[in-house]
DNA sequence: ATCCTTCTACGAAGATTATCGTAGCCACGC
DNA sequence: GCGTGGCTACGATAATCTTCGTAGAAGGAT
């Protein structure tokens, strides 16, 4: 209801987060079977969930026709933002520079990547 | 006790791994000091907290002596690295690339800390 | 019209976390 | 010896998260 203040989207959230980002706006049985293909999830636990994001601000839903269709309503990068940042806290002591790398060290980057990573390094270098 | 599957801490455990690892082997008043430091948490929250990660296995202690001595029972690079691979999953579609990126962004590195990370880079890039 | 399917709404249960109060124990000082 | 202060043990609580059962409404098909 308040938009005051968004709180951080829980783990099964953030999962439907993610299916609302990939995919735009969707209805329940859509997100849900997105997320039954990696594991066994009930329709009415999505459902809810769904709804209980929309009380928090999450995200919001069209009630017009019949069959609602939800929307993200947090922009994706806004809150990859907040969590890394409580992340950063949390299991890194606020070293960005060790979380990447470990991050680098141990997840495959694609060449392309790599050459974004050092661009970005060599632009933050010119400052 | 069972030491057979170890959990991911949760934040509370995490907070006070992070004092365990900083400090060494550690009573709980220590680490309850430490932690009072930056927010108001009761002696016995700390002393509860501490015992259920003796239970889970994230912890020892010496209860030798009347004061009981705690001390990490887990290591710090291999549980970032679990966290990590998790959250990456979870919060980045597990795009290592992009998690990088956003951390590089918005997180002042020192060029020490970005000469680190281009040299890492420029070792992986010979493979 | 009636049945079947699909949807939403609601409530409740179970798990997990985090927090703290209270009780009891033990050592040290007086 | 006795009290006081600091320690551990334990239980209880409240909040939050996740899950799902059940009920009822809304269409469609026959």
């Amino acid at each position: 209801m308040s938009k005051h203040l968004i709180p951080r989207p829980t783990d099964a959230e953030l999962e439907i987060l993610q299916v609302l980002w990939q995919r735009g706006p969707s209805t329940v049985r859509e997100v849900n079977e997105v997320l039954s293909e990696r594991r066994e999830v009930g329709y009415t636990t999505t459902l809810k969930l769904m709804q209980i994001m929309v009380e928090k601000g999450l995200a919001r839903r069209n009630t017009e026709t019949r069959v609602h269709v939800y929307t993200a309503a947090v922009e994706e990068a806004a809150t990859q933002q907040r969590l890394l940042d409580q992340f950063l806290d949390t299991a890194f002591r606020g070293s960005a520079a060790s979380l990447i790398m470990q991050a680098l060290g141990n997840h495959r980057a694609s060449p392309e990547e790599l050459d974004e990573i050092k661009e970005l390094i060599r632009r933050m270098e010119e400052e």
